[in-house]
RNA sequence: GGGCCUGUAGCUCAGAUGGUUAGAGCGCACGCCUGAUAAGCGUGAGGUCAGUAGUUCAAUUCUACUCAGGCCCA
């Protein structure tokens, strides 16, 4: 027996219970397994963190990679699985110190950074259980028990074998980087903290004027560059200007003194002033101008005009002034023209002894010291107040961030820009616009990597420094073990310390002697994106193991992240990849975007629009809510979340499948159908059973092309409109009378053979993305009839296309055409499908004709009809209109297509007909020759005389309503079956039951519905039409058409 | 400020290598069907295809700009 489901359908019982089989029959290693491994399909797991929740969000790209990886399983690939979790970083330290009240970075030495790192590493694990759970749960199949962890100590040495060889190839370098830094806390803020911290607050916004040295600008007078500012404290460390090459200048006189600004920005100035001179930007670079503040004497050639592209003539005075301590701009400028650096402030953003007026004052409280003495000085042109958004600390109020020059460790990526942009063309990006838009513009403007943290929780970086600044970097645990450590006052190799770990403090303890020279490790830690980037062979323990399995499996074939990784993972696997290897890090990428709430907005606690994904999978399922993200909407698109939408897929499509399985089960089970007579060849199978098959195999092979395609929406959306257009309304409809009818034969045989294979093929195709419910019904057909090998819907191979009629599929469309036309007209006119009619009359072209004629049967029995006449090419009564096709025509005649569309709608009979008749035909338009094939010109028949008509696409549809008497009793006896069969239902009786009908009506209805006994009787399974008693009957009352009655039937 | 994406019916989304009648589902109104039935089908209402300009015989589609939303980076 197939299993039946009686009452409802519990999504989540029956998602449980594969759960359980899956577990008990190791599915998931056996569809690794059973697979070549000499033909593997690679995966990556990009790294989440597992220091919170997972949302709505990780379903989505969790779908996403699953369905990739069952699919390309299915297609007999061996694809290996590993999961992954990224461990470091300042996220968990940030947990980790909220956790601890920990406020000031300083605290941490105090508080031990061994047990603070401790913390940091169970905090990771904290809600591990339960993305393990949703991971589960939701039927992602990766193998957890073989994770690799970003902070063991096999991780952390594969990433210093890279960070080693990358040192060895002379890419990492030190600098300075400009950080945006709390001063209170000496705390680097990452730009997810700093965009904590805006808010709009008051500032200076202060004019200067800066003198220029004697040149040939100045021969009118003394000469001064504008320059505006909102951090004056700066300007004791300018030490150039900068100007845009293409913004215009102008010099104008004023007050008795010239001044040079942008054209654009001449509202600025306070009083009346004469344009006396214009400029391009590039006309001023390189003139000099006077110090302004001469605290500190500068070690080279500075203080004098250049070109940066960032200049705007937005606000200010078109003039930018430079200090490269303190901006990112500055600092980039500074390398690029060699300027002086002057960094007079601590790193708490106090003014240093040097700075003799200001020392040990916060930079932000001396700008207005600094103001007045501007003033003092007369270069202090205006000062205004502005009201902007400036980030503070999110740590502290009212603390100020400061941009700060720091020390830092870099990777040289610029030297390998090229290399990157070339194998980035290699990758299929889905979508490409990522690809070349979003990701390839960050490699062309590519800047060095800013490798190194000034933090706790991350992997060391291996380089150790000697008193006179040598470097060497340790690669390994091996060559660490050279390395001493003094404990107690007693120096002791570190290749006697048993419990070595590769973290600090530990790291920081461990000093090299070398050539008489003492090496200390450079305190810093490295950036956690280059753990993740380094996990294609860091999660092997490459090079130290599974040298093979690593080459096996790079490049991967198939990654797929959020947009937000394209600056994050992507690039850190592209550009470690091409260092280290000179190669991609994956070949096919598909890139998820946000999920944003039913209102487009995006999900946060704060604004409580989170969704849970438990809660949905205990709803709904997860099948439908992976169905649900796929199908709504390509993963690539914002996709806006809401509910009602699982609601709408689990009742459209996974309703429709399961009523359609049901259906089958329902009959097969009574016929104890189980597939052990041999397959009916196709050739040998009713027309509609072919049909059916061939648009079965159609849609593996488009379902085929979308997926490899990596085109996973249309895939899913191909199988969802066949099953309920195709299998559902029009397949299983028509064949219902096929089931149900009581002999079994051949006929029988070939639609449930049929229904079988489309029902085991759609479970196969809609597994990847709906594992259990495909699962579900796979089990329970296989269950009866062992017809497949696969002991589950996840091993199976790729179903193959076996049967294509692509002429009958033409037909069939043609077939479904006409049928909705009369269903359309019925509607219209009033007639009721139960009442059969006399007629239909076609109306096509030449070329469907035949098929049209062919369909015949088919067609009058969906729409209840008696006879379909298809008209003839000559006959009189159809009228024809012509209609342009543009698109031959268009490229043809050019401009004369507007006037010659016109004329052609405007064609008589005859012309159409000389048209139709030659081929072709020639006229004039405008005075210019036209000759019009038959191709140029749609022709259509609109009307037919005396008829009422509908038509669609060329196919005119006709239809003869005239009820004679004998039409009539038929309608009769159908509309009496319908009520008979409903009341078989409601009396609970069974499908198969037979049964005894007493009518009592008025003669004239009774003398109608006689004529047809023999057919109710049959349809019904009744044994006798009467009037007489029935004992234990159910009675009911009705009205036909004009006849009142009683109806009584009982078993027989 | 820069880059990228998006804007089509009340809602969620298709679509068009540029071709004259822009589709589907949901929702709404009306009707139908039903031995798959807490389903299904049809009909109808509902659109300046965000706006402006350009290219073209023809633009919702291509180009430029503008506006709105989103993401990433400054």
């Amino acid at each position: 027996m197939f299993k039946q489901y009686t009452g409802k359908f519990s999504y989540p019982e029956i998602e449980e219970k594969i759960l359980e089989f899956w577990k008990e029959k190791e599915i998931f290693e056996k569809s690794i397994s059973t697979r070549d491994e000499s033909k593997p399909f690679t995966f990556y797991e990009g790294p989440p963190t597992a220091n919170g929740k997972p949302g709505i969000h990780h379903v989505m790209a969790r779908t996403l990679k699953d369905l990739v990886c069952r699919y390309k399983t299915l297609q007999g690939y061996h694809v290996n699985r590993k999961a992954g979790w990224d461990t470091h970083g300042l996220p968990v330290e940030i947990e980790v110190e909220k956790a601890l009240g920990i406020k000031n970075k300083s605290e941490i030495p105090e508080f031990g950074v061994e047990k603070y790192n401790a913390a940091c590493k169970e905090s990771v694990f904290k809600y591990k259980d339960l993305w393990e759970k949703m991971t589960t749960r939701m039927g992602y199949w990766i193998d957890l028990d073989s994770a690799y962890v970003t902070c063991t100590n096999e991780y952390i040495e594969s990433v210093w074998w890279a960070l080693k060889t990358m040192f060895d190839k002379g890419l990492i370098y030190k600098d300075y980087k400009i950080v945006p830094q709390c001063p209170r806390s000496e705390t680097v803020l990452s730009s997810h903290e700093l965009a904590l911290g805006y808010k709009d607050t008051k500032d200076p916004s202060v004019y200067v004027l800066m003198k220029l040295k004697e040149s040939e600008l100045t021969t009118e007078g003394d000469t001064y560059f504008l320059v505006w500012t909102t951090t004056p404290w700066t300007l004791i460390s300018n030490v150039a200007l900068a100007v845009g090459p293409e913004i215009d200048y102008v010099k104008i006189k004023t007050e008795g003194v010239y001044i040079i600004l942008a054209k654009e920005r001449l509202s600025v100035l306070r009083e009346e002033y004469e344009v006396v001179a214009e400029y391009k930007g590039s006309d001023l670079a390189g003139q000099d101008y006077d110090q302004l503040f001469n605290y500190i004497e500068p070690n080279k050639k500075g203080f004098y005009v250049v070109e940066g592209n960032f200049v705007s003539t937005e606000d200010g005075s078109g003039i930018v002034h430079i200090a490269p301590a303190f901006g990112a701009d500055d600092y980039e400028l500074s390398k690029k023209f060699d300027l002086p650096f002057m960094q007079p402030v601590t790193r708490g953003g106090l003014f240093t002894d040097e700075i003799i007026d200001f020392k040990g004052q916060f930079v932000k409280d001396a700008d207005q010291g600094i103001i007045l003495k501007l003033k003092e000085m007369g270069n202090l042109y205006k000062k205004e107040t502005i009201v902007h958004s400036y980030p503070f600390s999110w740590r502290f109020d009212n603390v100020p961030v400061i941009y700060y020059a720091r020390e830092s460790w870099f990777i040289k990526t610029t030297s390998i820009a090229d290399k990157m942009v070339e194998l980035n063309k290699q990758i299929n990006w889905n979508p490409t616009e990522v690809g070349s838009g979003r990701f390839g513009n960050w490699l062309e403007d590519n800047k060095d990597w800013a490798l190194s943290r000034d933090r706790f929780w991350a992997t060391p970086l291996p380089i150790w420094v000697s008193e006179d600044g040598d470097l060497i970097a340790i690669g390994s645990i091996e060559e660490l073990k050279k390395g001493f450590i003094d404990r107690e006052g007693k120096k002791i190799s570190v290749a006697d310390i048993e419990d070595i770990d590769l973290h600090k403090p530990f790291v920081d303890d461990v000093y090299f002697e070398k050539d008489g020279k003492k090496y200390l490790r450079t305190p810093e830690l490295i950036d956690v994106w280059f753990d993740s980037g380094a996990m294609p062979f860091a999660q092997y323990h490459y090079p130290f193991e599974n040298k093979e399995l690593f080459e096996n499996n790079f490049p991967s074939d198939f990654i797929c992240e959020g947009i937000d990784q394209t600056r994050g993972w992507f690039y850190t696997l592209h550009a470690i990849s091409t260092m280290l290897f000179e190669n991609v890090a994956y070949k096919n990428i598909v890139v998820n975007e946000l999920i944003l709430d039913k209102n487009g907005m995006k999900m946060s606690k704060s604004k409580g629009n989170t969704v849970d994904p438990f809660e949905l999978f205990d709803k709904y399922g997860a099948d439908p809510t992976r169905w649900y993200l796929i199908t709504n909407s390509p993963p690539w698109r914002p996709t806006l979340f809401d509910e009602e939408g699982i609601i709408e897929v689990q009742r459209k499509f996974f309703g429709t499948l399961i009523n359609t399985y049901s259906f089958f089960t329902l009959y097969a089970n009574i016929d104890k159908f189980d597939f052990s007579k041999d397959l009916i060849p196709y050739e040998y199978r009713p027309e509609i059973d072919r049909w059916i098959i061939s648009k079965l195999n159609a849609l593996v092979e488009e379902f085929e092309q979308y997926m490899d395609n990596y085109d996973l929406t249309k895939a899913a959306r191909a199988v969802s409109d066949f099953t309920i257009d195709q299998l559902s309304n029009w397949y299983v409809r028509r064949s219902r009378r096929r089931f149900w009818k009581s002999e079994i034969n051949e006929n029988k045989l070939s639609a449930y053979q049929t229904l079988y294979e489309c029902l085991i093929t759609v479970a196969k195709l809609a597994s990847p993305f709906a594992p259990f419910i495909s699962e579900e019904i796979y089990q329970n057909l296989n269950s009866v009839t062992k017809n497949e090998t696969s002991e589950s819907v996840h091993l199976v191979r790729f179903p193959k296309v076996t049967f294509r009629d692509l002429e009958l599929e033409e037909k069939m469309d043609l077939a479904q055409r006409v049928v909705y036309l009369t269903r359309s007209m019925r509607a219209k006119s009033n007639l009721k499908v139960r009442q059969p009619l006399k007629r239909i009359v076609v109306a096509i072209d030449k070329k469907r004709r035949d098929a049209v004629s062919y369909m015949k049967d088919v067609i009058l029995e969906e729409v209840n009809i008696k006879e379909l006449e298809v008209l003839e090419d000559d006959s009189s009564i159809v009228n024809k209109s012509a209609k342009a096709n543009f698109k031959t025509i268009g490229p043809k005649f050019g401009k004369l297509v507007k006037k010659l569309a016109d004329r052609i709608a405007d064609f008589s009979k005859e012309e159409i007909s000389i048209l139709e008749s030659t081929g072709s035909y020639n006229l004039k338009v405008d005075n210019e020759d036209v000759n019009l094939t038959l191709a140029d010109v749609e022709i259509i028949s609109t009307e037919i005389e005396g008829w009422v008509v509908e038509s669609e696409e060329g196919v005119t549809v006709a239809i003869d309503s005239e009820i004679t008497e004998e039409l009539l009793a038929e309608g009769l006896a159908r509309e009496l079956v319908n009520r008979i069969q409903n009341q078989r239902k409601d009396s609970g009786f069974d499908v198969m039951d037979r049964i005894q009908i007493s009518l009592n009506s008025d003669e004239k209805f009774t003398t109608y519905i006689n004529q047809f006994a023999e057919y109710i009787k049959t349809e019904t399974l009744a044994d006798s039409i009467g009037s007489g008693e029935l004992p234990n009957g159910t009675q009911q009352e009705f009205i036909i058409g004009d006849f009142p009655g009683i109806l009584t039937i009982s078993r027989s």
